[in-house]
DNA sequence: AACTATACGGAACGATCGTTCGTTCCTTAT
DNA sequence: ATAAGGAACGAACGATCGTTCCGTATAGTT
């Protein structure tokens, strides 16, 4: 068998990251198996592992590369946006239509971790933790610019929208995915519109 | 070693499974492990898996019972008040007090089976899907019955009320669990009573 | 042209996975 | 009293897990 080529060296780890994070988005990230990522890739079990060091290692850097694509999908069109109402308005289109295409094979990659690593202690959970909290944080400053722009219902707390179209998306997407339900996504995103008072379309 | 009693063999099965939830909310029905399983319980794995048939069997055994516990936790309570509105209010009182007392150790059991399975056919999935659809049907028939009765705000369809109260019990859990977030699971009970159309407590 | 660093393969490691087998013990029914 | 059924054991199975070691081919440096 040839050789690759030192050239491609840098792109097949980013290679062997991306075929891991669809992978690890139906299996999970504790599923996730250096023998099956090899197989699938063509390589050796050791010249893939290799690379990282440790699986732990492998699963920060498939982690790190799923939010990455998250954030490319949901909040880079919608940092397009005013500030405010009208970004969490197009946070939310971004991230329905995020849910919908499929972006990981096997639903929203950030839910299935934080499921995983709800309950176990170690620098995935921290990894995964720090994630959501940085999520949570731009919705909640999204908000919170809405709420000074008059935009938001009165008494309603930045924190608490945050949370709560956190907790929408989430559970929504979980729920439709395994009921098969498709009309999920609609009701999730007419749910999410409801929380930030937008007239539903 | 003193062998059991055959008088203790259906507690013993029952002993099992219990076991087998708390780990499994923990680590995951896939994550489940006979080995583990079985040294916790102190016994041999060939003993233990001879009672089920094999793995999938104990997995769909400690699934039907988690659905048990949370059954009796969250709808026996509110069972008893009065269909409609009210049912739904308490309904929300004893899913958020389940979620609080961690009657699972892991977070909600269904909730992470929902992620292990929606995106894996075989009958582990069909067994999930169909205990959140029956739990989907029993909030929905509440909703409409509450809707029925002039208690929910016009056009408020029952089957997106239902649906919401899920995605905001499940995301939020998660969510909650893994931040730390100790004001979580106040923040989705007021989600989930704006929800239903319930003013803040 | 010689040297160094690295990417990868191949083989093997011990551990654990789920499962099967045959045996022993206990309870219950005859 | 004896036969039958079932529960649990210990031992072993092949498969797979993550990991380690070493050889080798390639790329870049001097």
């Amino acid at each position: 068998m040839p050789r690759r080529s030192a050239t491609d060296v840098a792109s097949n780890r980013a290679r062997a990251v991306e075929a891991a994070v669809d992978l690890a988005s139906v299996e999970g990230l504790e599923g996730l198996t250096i023998g099956r990522l090899a197989e699938q890739l063509a390589m050796s079990k050791s010249g893939l592992i290799g690379r990282f060091g440790d699986k732990e290692a492998l699963q920060r850097a498939v982690l790190a590369a799923a939010v990455e694509r998250f954030t490319e999908a949901v909040w880079q069109p919608a940092a397009r946006a005013t500030p405010g109402l009208a970004r969490l308005e197009a946070i939310v289109d971004a991230w329905i239509e995020h849910l919908r295409d499929g972006v990981f094979p096997g639903g929203c990659f950030v839910t299935t971790a934080s499921v995983e690593y709800d309950a176990r202690p170690g620098s995935l959970h921290d990894d995964v933790a720090a994630a959501v909290r940085r999520w949570l944080g731009v919705l909640e400053d999204e908000a919170r610019r809405a709420s000074d722009d008059g935009a938001l219902a009165p008494g309603r707390e930045p924190a608490d929208v945050a949370f709560e179209l956190h907790s929408l998306a989430s559970g929504g997407s979980v729920a439709g995915r395994l009921t098969g339900d498709s009309t999920a996504l609609d009701r999730t995103r007419a749910s999410m519109r409801r929380a930030i008072g937008l007239p539903p379309e």
